[in-house]
DNA sequence: GACAGATGCTTCAAATTCGAAGCACACACC
DNA sequence: GGTGTGTGCTTCGAATTTGAAGCATCTGTC
C-alpha cells in the first residue's frame, strides 16, 4: 500500500455528518413549509430570494445557476416554471445577444413576501434555537471563510465540454 | 399588524446562507467524485456507508429512510439499484413479517473500500482546509445539539400517517 | 475580416425524486 | 378469536434533475 490512506479523526466526522444532516433536515422541513405557504419548492424560493436581493431584480441565467449551484438546464426549467406563474420575466441580455435576463415580478416579490415570514419561522425553530447569539456568530465566523475557500478553489462553471473531434 | 414579522438579524442570516451553500457544494462536488471513482451516487454512498458502519452490517428499511433523510419510495428504488448492482442484499425481517432487511455484502464493502480514500480527500480539502483544529471541534460542537434537536422536534404539520406509539 | 474555439442557453432522453394509494402484517382491545 | 387501527414497504404516476448534444453568439488570433 503505497498510499497512505487518508482519514478523517472522529471530530471530523462528527463535524461533517452534523453538517450534511442539519441540512438535510432543515431543507426538508423548510420545502414542506414554502410548499404550503407559497407553493415553491426550496429551489423556486432560492431564485426568487436572489433576485429580490438584487439590487436590480435580476440576473443573468448563468449567474442564478452558480449562486444556488444548479444544472443550467434545471434552471431553465424552473425559470420557465417561474415565468409561466408570472413571477419572473425573460429577456434578451443588452450586452450579449445570446444572455438571458431574469427580472423578478411584482408578482413574484409579493409571492416572497407572503412565503418569507413562514420561512423565517422555521429556520429560527430549528436551526437557532438550540443557538446562542454568540454560537450564532462563531458558526457564521466558522462557515463563510469555508464557502469563500469553496467558491474559490474549483475554476467554477469551467466544466469542460467534450470535443466533438477527438484528434 | 398584530404579528410582528420574525426575522433573522444579519448575522443570523449570514450562518444561514453559508450554511445551505457550504452543503450544496460540498455536495456536488463529492457527488462527482463518487460517481467518477465508484460510479455510485450520494445517497447511495450514504446507505453503503451506514450499513458499513452498523455493527451487524444490516439495517431496517425504515431506519435507512430516516437516517439519510429520504422518502421511503425513493429508498426503495435506490435499495432496488443496490440490491441489482449486488452490493446488498435485502430480505425479510426476522422479528417482523412486513420489515425489510438490508445488508450489505462483501462487494458492498469493497465498493466502499475503493470510494472512500477520495470521499475523505474532497471532504479534507473543501471543508476541513480553510479551518483548524480547534475551529473544527467548535464547529462540532455547534451543529450537533442543533441536529439533536432538529431530530426532536416533530414535523409541525403531522403526516397523516406519522404517529408512533410512545408510551 | 475570417476562422476556430469558447460561452450562454435550450432541448432531449434517461434517471431519480416524491406523495398518494395499496397491500400485508402486527398489535392492541374487546 | 374478531375487529380496527397503526406500521413497513412497494407500486404508481407526475414532477424534477441531470449530462450530453445542439444552436446561436462572442472572442481572440492570424
Amino acid at each position: 500500500m503505497p498510499d497512505p490512506p487518508p482519514s478523517l479523526d472522529p471530530v471530523q466526522l462528527g463535524a461533517y455528518f452534523a453538517l450534511i444532516e442539519v441540512t438535510s433536515l432543515l431543507r426538508h422541513a423548510v420545502e414542506q413549509q414554502l410548499r404550503e405557504a407559497g407553493d415553491l419548492s426550496y429551489v423556486q424560493f432560492q431564485l426568487l430570494a436572489r433576485l429580490g436581493d438584487a439590487p436590480t431584480g435580476s440576473h443573468r441565467m448563468t449567474d442564478l445557476a452558480d449562486g444556488v449551484v444548479y444544472s443550467r438546464s434545471a434552471l431553465t426549467y424552473q425559470a420557465g416554471l417561474l415565468e409561466k406563474a408570472g413571477l419572473v420575466t425573460r429577456a434578451q441580455a443588452e450586452d450579449d445577444e445570446r444572455g438571458t435576463t431574469v427580472t423578478i415580478t411584482d408578482a413574484g416579490r409579493e409571492r416572497l413576501a407572503r412565503v418569507f415570514p413562514g420561512h423565517i419561522e422555521i429556520v429560527q425553530q430549528l436551526l437557532f434555537e438550540p443557538l446562542s447569539g454568540a454560537d450564532v456568530k462563531a458558526l457564521a465566523a466558522l462557515l463563510e471563510p469555508v464557502r469563500d475557500h469553496m467558491r474559490a478553489i474549483p475554476p467554477r462553471s469551467a466544466a469542460p465540454r467534450r470535443r466533438r473531434h477527438a484528434s
